[in-house]
DNA sequence: AGCACGCCGACT
DNA sequence: GTCGGCGTGCTC
C-alpha cells in the first residue's frame, strides 16, 4: 500500500522550499523517522514530519517521488524532540529542516543506511566488550551549608532554577549532586549539562566521568561540541538517543541533542554570550533549554555567578511576577573563602600615558618577588589595533571593511580581523613614502613587549628572570596549544600572565594572587547596552580567578586600572556586589524601555552598497505599514551596521522592537512572507542576503 | 545551499 | 571547434 508522508529536509534559509515536502513509502512511516530521500538530483537525510493529512493541493502527484531508504536501524525522534524543532524555527524564523537537520550529527547525512548498520554493528560491539566499572569513584565532596541549601531547594521545587553562586562556591558540586541524585532514582534518566565554550568540556568532562563512569559504566557520559569528529559526534548522538548515555555534556549545540529519558538540564554561566549561536539559526541555547525543559517534563538548573539579566529579573520574587527560583551560594567554600580585594587606580592621577600605573607595576613586582603569580587582561590582541603615518595622515585602514587593520609585530603583518586581509607590514607610508610609520594604541603583544622591558631587572626568588608570557587567539591557534600554555601557567612556569578575556573563563590558577584590568573603561560609555553587563561579569570572573590557593588567598587582589573609579559598576564590583549592579542596571533598562523590559529583533540585509541595503529593508518596513503599530510593534529606521562593511560587502540592520514577546513574534512571523516577497523588488535589486536575528545580543 | 542548465571568451 | 566563466532557477 502506497502511503504520503511529509518529510523535512536541509533546506536554504529563505528559500521557497520552507515547508516538508511530500514523499511516497511503501510502509507507513512513523514521525520522526529518519529517511534517505532523492532531492533534485541527489539524495539527502530527511526526517519524516507528520502525516501530510492536509497534502498541498497545488502539489501535481506525478512530481511527488519515493523514500530512497529508512533508516530503521535508529529510532524515531520523539515528539518533545520535534516540538522543540518546531518551536525553535518558529521563534528563530527559520524553516524547520534547516533547524532540524542541524541539529542531527553532520555524518548521519552522508551515510547510506548500509554504512549507519555497519556502524551500528561496530559500536555495540564495543561497547560490549568494554569492562566499564573499574575504577573508584570520586567522591561526593563535603557540602557548605549553602550548597545543601541550594540542593534540597532543587529537589522540592519545581523550577526553572537560577543558581546564584559566587566563583569558587561550589556551582559544580550542586550540579554533579542534582545530576546524581536524579541518575540514582530513575534508571531511564538523562540529565543535558551545557557549558558555553569547546575549551571548558575537558575538565567538566574529567570531573564528570570521575563521578559516574564508576557507578554507571564508561560510555555513561558523552561529549558534544564542535571540536569533536564526525565519528565521536556520531556515536555521542545515538548513544544519547538510545538512551545509553546517561549524561550528556556540551556546548549549545547539545541543547538539540536526543535525549528520550532527559529529566534535568543544567545550563552552567548562563549568562555567557556564547550560548546565543551568531549565524544560521540564532539560536539562545540558554533560552532554548528553559523551554525544553518544559517540553520534557524536565527540571531545569542554570547557573552563574552574575547571572544575564534577563534570569535575574525572571527569578525576582514570585509576588513580583518571577517564574524561576533563585538559589543562593554567596560564599566561597573552604578555606580561601575571601573574595579577591579590588583595588581601583584612578588613572588621572597617575603619570600620564602611563600603561601600567606605578603602583600597579609595583604590586606585581612584588608578587614576582615572592614567586606569586599575576595575571594582566587587555581586551585586543595584536600590537598595535592601528598604523599611523605622521607626515600623511595614512592610517592602515583595511581595503574591504570598515576597520583598521591590526599591527601584529611578530610576523610583520597588518591583519583584518574581520576579512582576514593580511599584509606585509609596509616599509615606507604607501600614500607619501615616509618612513616614519607609528602605531597607535595597544593590544597584548605590545603589552607583552612592554612588560619585558618594564621588568627586565626584576628577579624571581631564585633569582632568574621572570618569565612572561601571552595567550590570545593568536598563540593559541594551534590545537592544543591553549592547554599546553594553561598547563605552563599552573606548573608555575610563568611569573606573569597577559591576556584577552580567553584567559579568565573557567580556569582557576592557584598561584595568581593579582588579577589586573588594563584599560576596562571603553564598555563604560559603550553604545552597546549590553557592554556594561558584559564588562561586570568578566571582571567578576577574572578577579575569580586569583588565589584559589588556601595558603596565599589572603593577598589575592584584582586590580581595576579607570578614569572613572567612581562609576556605579566599580563601586559594585568592589563589593563583589552582583545584586547591587544588577538592580542599576535593571532601573536603567526600564527607563529605557530595553531587555528585558522589551522584547527586540533585528533585520540585516547585506549588499554591495549601502544603498540597496537599506533599501530593501526600506521596502520591507514600507509594506507593513501601519500595520506594526496596531501589533504593538515598533519600527525602527534602517541604520548601517556599527562594523559597516566587511569584506566588501556593505550591511544594515533594523531593528523591531515590541513590549510584548508574543506580539514582536507574531509580527515577525507574519512579516517574513512580505521580507521574502521584497527581495524580488526592484528596490531590493543587488541584495545578497537578509536574516533576522531575535532576541539580539547586540545592536 | 548544491547542482543543474545556459549562453559568451581563450585554448588543443 | 571545445573547456569553462559564474548568472538564474529549481529541488516533493
Amino acid at each position: 500500500m502506497t502511503h504520503h508522508v511529509s518529510v523535512l529536509v536541509q533546506t536554504p534559509t529563505h528559500s521557497s522550499v520552507s515547508r516538508p515536502l511530500t514523499y511516497r513509502s511503501e510502509s507507513l512511516l512513523a514521525p520522526g523517522t529518519l529517511v534517505r530521500v532523492p532531492f533534485g538530483t541527489r539524495e539527502t537525510l530527511g526526517v519524516v514530519w507528520d502525516s501530510p493529512s492536509d497534502l498541498d493541493p497545488t502539489l501535481l502527484v506525478e512530481k511527488i517521488r519515493g523514500v530512497a531508504g529508512v533508516l530503521d536501524a535508529i529510532a524515531p525522534l520523539g515528539e518533545s524532540w520535534r516540538q522543540l524543532v518546531t518551536f525553535a524555527a518558529n521563534y528563530y524564523q527559520r524553516s524547520a529542516g534547516e533547524v532540524a537537520l542541524a541539529a542531527l550529527p553532520p555524518q548521519l547525512r552522508d551515510l547510506s543506511p548500509l554504512q549507519l548498520a555497519r556502524h551500528l554493528k561496530r559500536s555495540a560491539k564495543q561497547a560490549g566488550a568494554d569492562p566499564g566499572g573499574s575504577t573508584v569513584a570520586s567522591a561526593p565532596a563535603e557540602l557548605s551549608a549553602e550548597q545543601a541549601q541550594a540542593i534540597n531547594n532543587f529537589h522540592a521545587q519545581a523550577g526553572p532554577f537560577l543558581l546564584f553562586g559566587a566563583t569558587g562556591s561550589g556551582k559544580t558540586e550542586v550540579y554533579l549532586q542534582c545530576v546524581a541524585q536524579l541518575l540514582e532514582q530513575d534508571p531511564s534518566a538523562q540529565a543535558l549539562v551545557m557549558v558555553p565554550e569547546i575549551n571548558l568540556t575537558p575538565q567538566l568532562e574529567a570531573r564528570f566521568v570521575a563521578r559516574f563512569a564508576p557507578r554507571y559504566g564508561p560510555q555513561a557520559v558523552v561529549s558534544m561540541h564542535s571540536g569533536m569528529t564526525p565519528a565521536q559526534r556520531l556515536k555521542a548522538w545515538l548513544a544519547a538517543h538510545a538512551g545509553l548515555a546517561r549524561i550528556v555534556l556540551g556546548t549549545r549545540m547539545a541543547v538539540f541533542a536526543s535525549a528520550p529519558g532527559l529529566r534535568l538540564i543544567v545550563v552552567d554561566e548562563e549568562h555567557d554570550p556564547s550560548y546565543k549561536q551568531q549565524e544560521g539559526a540564532r539560536y539562545s541555547a540558554r533560552d532554548l533549554a528553559v523551554y525544553r525543559a518544559r517540553l520534557d517534563g524536565a527540571k531545569v538548573l542554570l547557573g552563574s555567578a552574575t547571572p544575564s539579566l534577563e534570569s535575574w529579573h525572571h527569578s525576582r520574587p514570585a509576588d513580583q511576577g518571577g517564574r524561576y527560583v533563585r538559589l543562593e551560594m554567596p560564599s566561597r567554600i573552604g578555606p580561601q573563602a575571601a573574595l579577591p580585594l579590588v583595588r581601583r587606580v584612578d588613572m588621572n592621577h597617575q603619570p600620564k600615558r602611563a600603561v601600567f600605573s606605578p603602583p600597579l607595576l609595583d604590586a606585581i613586582i612584588q608578587r614576582a618577588g615572592r614567586g606569586e603569580q599575576s595575571m594582566i587582561l587587555l581586551n585586543r590582541r595584536g600590537y598595535a589595533p592601528v598604523l599611523n603615518c605622521g607626515a600623511c595622515d595614512w592610517k592602515s585602514q583595511c581595503a574591504h571593511c570598515s576597520a583598521f587593520r591590526v599591527f601584529h609585530k611578530i610576523d610583520r603583518t597588518l591583519r583584518c580581523h574581520h576579512c582576514g586581509f593580511t599584509e606585509r607590514v609596509p616599509r615606507a607610508c604607501p600614500e607619501c613614502g615616509n618612513l616614519d610609520l607609528s602605531t597607535v594604541g595597544r593590544g597584548t603583544e605590545r603589552l607583552e613587549e612592554h612588560l619585558v622591558e618594564l621588568l627586565v631587572d626584576v628577579r624571581r626568588p631564585n633569582q632568574e628572570p621572570l618569565r612572561i608570557a601571552r595567550i590570545d587567539a593568536d598563540t593559541t591557534r594551534l590545537k592544543g596549544a591553549l592547554e599546553s600554555q594553561l598547563a605552563q601557567v599552573h606548573a608555575g612556569d610563568v611569573d606573569v600572565l597577559v591576556g584577552t578575556q580567553m584567559i579568565a573563563k573557567g580556569h582557576d590558577f592557584r598561584r595568581i594572587t593579582l588579577v589586573a584590568a588594563i584599560n576596562p573603561d571603553g564598555a563604560l560609555f559603550s553604545s552597546d547596552f549590553r557592554a556594561g553587563e558584559r564588562l561586570f561579569s568578566l571582571l567578576m570572573q577574572a578577579g575569580g580567578r586569583a588565589g584559589r590557593d588556601a595558603d596565599i588567598s589572603g593577598a589575592a587582589e584584582m586590580w581595576v586600572q579607570t578614569f572613572h573609579p567612581q562609576h556605579p559598576l566599580f563601586e559594585a564590583l568592589k563589593r563583589h556586589d552582583y545584586p547591587a549592579f544588577a538592580a542599576q542596571q535593571l532601573t536603567e533598562r526600564a527607563q529605557a524601555g530595553l531587555p528585558p523590559f522589551s522584547f527586540q529583533a533585528l533585520v540585516r540585509a547585506e549588499a554591495r552598497t549601502q544603498d540597496v541595503a537599506q533599501a530593501f529593508l526600506a521596502a520591507a518596513s514600507a509594506a507593513v505599514g501601519a500595520s506594526a503599530e496596531q501589533a504593538q510593534v515598533t519600527l525602527y529606521p534602517p541604520v548601517p551596521m556599527s562594523m559597516q562593511r566587511v569584506a566588501n560587502v556593505e550591511r544594515a540592520q533594523m531593528l523591531v522592537e515590541s513590549p510584548s514577546r508574543a506580539a514582536l513574534q507574531r509580527f515577525m512571523a507574519n512579516w517574513h512572507e512580505v521580507l521574502h516577497a521584497t527581495r524580488a523588488l526592484p528596490q531590493a535589486k543587488g541584495l545578497i542576503r537578509w536574516s533576522i536575528d531575535v532576541d539580539p545580543l547586540a545592536i
